[in-house]
DNA sequence: TGTACATCAGTGAACGCGCGTTCACTGATGTAC
DNA sequence: TGTACATCAGTGAACGCGCGTTCACTGATGTAC
């Protein structure tokens, strides 16, 4: 997880602006974008609020800071859990393996930080479709070009294929952010989900 | 639209409760759910913040019946879209289209009233999974019956079903909520993943 | 039909609160000589 | 190595604001006789 250093001296915090967005963040967590503000921050790390415009122009920056922080890390877990995938012989599996790992890590970065995800996806008036999630967008269109190489998507759904894909990954992630499937049912609801898009997409 | 009966007299107001949840309607469309307060609300009916009180014991009652109603007007509209369609000689045929029109109004609600979409799925600290959109759910699942009483969706995919064509439209319908899709290709994938979705239940 | 009165639906003032942000300040740090 | 001083990163007090909610009140309504 994230950790700071913090120096020694009792005056000078040291590390304030990670200290803040970690702070932050956990906020968040525990109360949704409600419960993030400057004074509850500075509260929470034991500094005045007048500090963090040392560090950040204005709580706006500071949420911005932490959304990117969120996108950048759901687009992390993916890549780390396709280089966990093991490669089998056949080529067709291994990139169906990876195309699987991707969402299911996509979806457990819901389950494990609901509130995070959530902020994650409100815009921020600039942005629009793919770019705006441009690490997972990315990691996403890689395998969908894999599978366009290995040919097993045909051909008159290369281009909604990825938007296929993602909106039922994303679907059942702000399901599960939002607790509306019981944590019992999350597993298989997820299988089936992500069975569903394989069925959609590839050839039989 | 919703309208409301004014009484004559200028004191007493006639129909406040209406009005405010209206009013709270339109806050909240304007500027998500930060919008909604009872002093603004107050303010745009034109009457004091206690008046309220009358018609709601809090904040947090108000936006339970704004919630309440938006969850009906969906499921209404999926009915209402659903009545539209056209009898064609072929049942299967006939079922499939009653299916991409409901699917096809979940969509359309999330894009004109995307703010309202959004609060309606915020959980109020009860229930879970289904049962908390109750009439949408329950005319998807009217949906999904027919398919399987016509023999169109293999067994094996009866109880997973409902829940994959779900959250594959909820997640166009959250992604075109945030406005994450430009609006030129919400057509465009909406119809992709309708197409998913179908090709992922049913037997060709 | 006319009056007395209970009930209902508003008003206006006030409560305490927490918020984001500003300001002039001060303590600590680190660099130049 | 020791001192002078600029720079940096905090403090503490204060700003104005809008919020949800309460309270004692008052004006309007409608019912009983």
């Amino acid at each position: 997880m994230l950790t700071l250093q913090r120096k020694g001296s009792e005056y000078h915090h040291g590390d304030l602006k990670s200290a803040a967005i970690i702070a932050g963040r956990n906020l968040i967590e525990g109360g949704g974008l409600p419960a993030l503000g400057i004074r509850r921050v500075a509260n929470t790390i034991g500094v005045t609020a007048p500090a963090l415009y040392r560090h950040f122009a204005s709580l706006e920056e500071l949420l911005v800071e932490i959304t990117c922080q969120v996108r950048q890390e759901i687009g992390e877990l993916m890549l780390e859990r396709r280089r966990l995938v093991k490669v089998p012989r056949d080529v067709r599996k291994y990139e169906l393996e990876k195309f699987r790992a991707i969402g299911d890590a996509y979806i457990d970065y819901a389950d494990k930080h609901p509130k995070l995800f959530e902020i994650a996806f409100i815009n921020h008036q600039e942005k629009s479709t793919s770019e705006y999630n441009e690490l997972a967008w990315q990691v996403l269109n890689e395998s969908i070009e894999n599978f366009v190489a290995l040919g097993m998507i045909p051909k008159n759904k290369r281009d909604s294929a990825p938007l296929v894909a993602w909106s039922a990954v994303h679907g059942v992630a702000t399901l599960v952010a939002n607790r509306a499937v019981a944590s019992a049912e999350i597993k298989f609801f997820q299988t089936a989900v992500m069975d569903g898009v394989q069925d959609a997409l590839l050839k039989k």
